[in-house]
DNA sequence: GACTTTTAAATGTCAGACAATTAAAAAATG
DNA sequence: CATTTTTTAATTGTCTGACATTTAAAAGTC
């Protein structure tokens, strides 16, 4: 682990950096622990500070994990797929929000992904995810819902769908694009009859892939791909004819 | 922007929550100036050390940039599609290799993921996806290419491939997802014989999407899928019997 | 007006101190 | 001797103050 003392770049930039490669290279193992923040200012020849700045860069990526104490210190942390989540989940929010991307592109996005883990979800998916699945149609036709809530239903359902694919690299990948669309599908106001449209098409979902017909579940996800955007179209043509008088 | 007083948690770590909740709340917008740090030492009654640590952990997440001299200062940053590609990619890689993710189970969140996108980018693909394609398959064709290179060129055709999507989302999601594997693959030996067969699957692939074959393409990414099963069985096998003796 | 110099504001780095936490060692206790 | 309590030392967290470096804008110069 060096540093070139000829970069331009800040030094605890550099440092993070020659700590993560070696995490990245192996030359670090997960649980091992890092030298002490003084041994690694002996190290790079810096101050605490920059040590310090450095390990912090770490931690926000969730690479390491620090103990106080004696025999405390900074430790290479096991990345887990429970950690991965929500910092991918908050990277995939903004990158939508601030990139001004649109409905349908973020709509095609999650559902070719879903579609992709239907088949295998019909293969795998367990009684479990299956109840999931038949819970949060229970729950989405309680009338009296708000949309939020209807959407974080929807939101519950899908990833029920996608973990049902038995895949962990494939519900993290998934969970982003699921996730990330929330915000936008929050400003579609759901109708009393596009609920029971969207109810039945996730009914239909769901005994297709009880009944382990992959090709059903396909065809419901299509339809219901083609729904969504119908909706989105109504909704900014209603907003559109509003905001004009 | 307000921290409790009462967490245990690091001031710094809160500081940064607060901040990373303000931009993801909308409450400070694209390339808007954050206080400097002396404000926030003022805003949030601690040190400048706290207040930089806590920049320092949202750099990290690419949330804020900064900039030295008059004017300067940390700025809400932009996250954009290629800012965010390596740091997925460099997570996927790590929740892999950490967790112990099976070669089968990475394999087929890929491929799974790559026919997602292999019907969009049927109907899609530019001239420029194509002739990317078609260059890749030429160097793969090579004789003396390492291994490396091999897997190297092999992450660039599939990433045509996904690219030729045009949905900026699903690119990023794939990136991960396919560049991650790259390690992965680099285990594996390719004959001679092996290459040919992956060169005329790519090749089929290509075809495919040339002439707008969904349907050609997703059997092609099928056997390529089942083939490169076949491939790892036939090299751990090697190994195993390799290591009895 | 165009160029150069100065200035001031901001981040980057350093040094040293103390606070808080924690595991292990040492001491006290029964 | 075993158990509990106390002490100690190592380590990270926070604070303070200083100086270095960078940079845009202001002031000065021709």
């Amino acid at each position: 682990m060096k540093i070139d003392p000829n970069s331009s770049a800040d030094l605890s930039v550099q440092i993070a950096q020659a700590i993560k490669d070696a995490i990245i290279g192996g030359e670090l193992i997960v649980d091992e622990r890092l030298p002490s923040e003084t041994e690694l200012c002996d190290q790079f020849q810096v101050s605490r500070s920059t040590v310090r700045e450095a390990l912090k860069r770490l931690a926000a990526q969730s690479l390491i994990r620090t103990q106080r104490g004696a025999s405390g210190g900074a430790f290479v942390n096991r990345l887990s797929f429970e950690d991965a989540y929500p910092q991918q989940v908050t990277t995939s929010t903004l990158l939508l929000s601030m990139n001004a991307v649109s409905f349908d592109t973020a709509c095609e996005a999650r559902f070719a992904l879903e579609r992709a883990c239907a088949p295998l979800s019909a293969k795998r998916r367990t009684p479990d995810h299956l109840a999931t699945m038949r819970a949060e149609i229970v729950r989405q036709s309680q009338p009296g819902l708000t949309d939020e809530a209807f959407c974080a239903s929807d939101v519950a359902f899908h990833r029920a769908l996608v973990d049902g694919a038995s895949n962990p690299v494939l519900s993290y990948q998934l969970a982003g694009a699921v996730e990330a669309m929330q915000p936008l599908m929050n400003m579609i106001t759901f109708t009393a009859r596009s609920r029971e449209e969207i109810v039945a098409l996730h009914t239909r979902i769901a005994n297709a892939i009880d009944a382990n017909d992959a090709a059903g579940a396909d065809a419901a996800l299509q339809e219901l791909t083609a729904y969504t955007l119908t909706l989105k179209d109504n909704v900014m043509a209603a907003r559109a004819e509003r905001d004009k008088s």
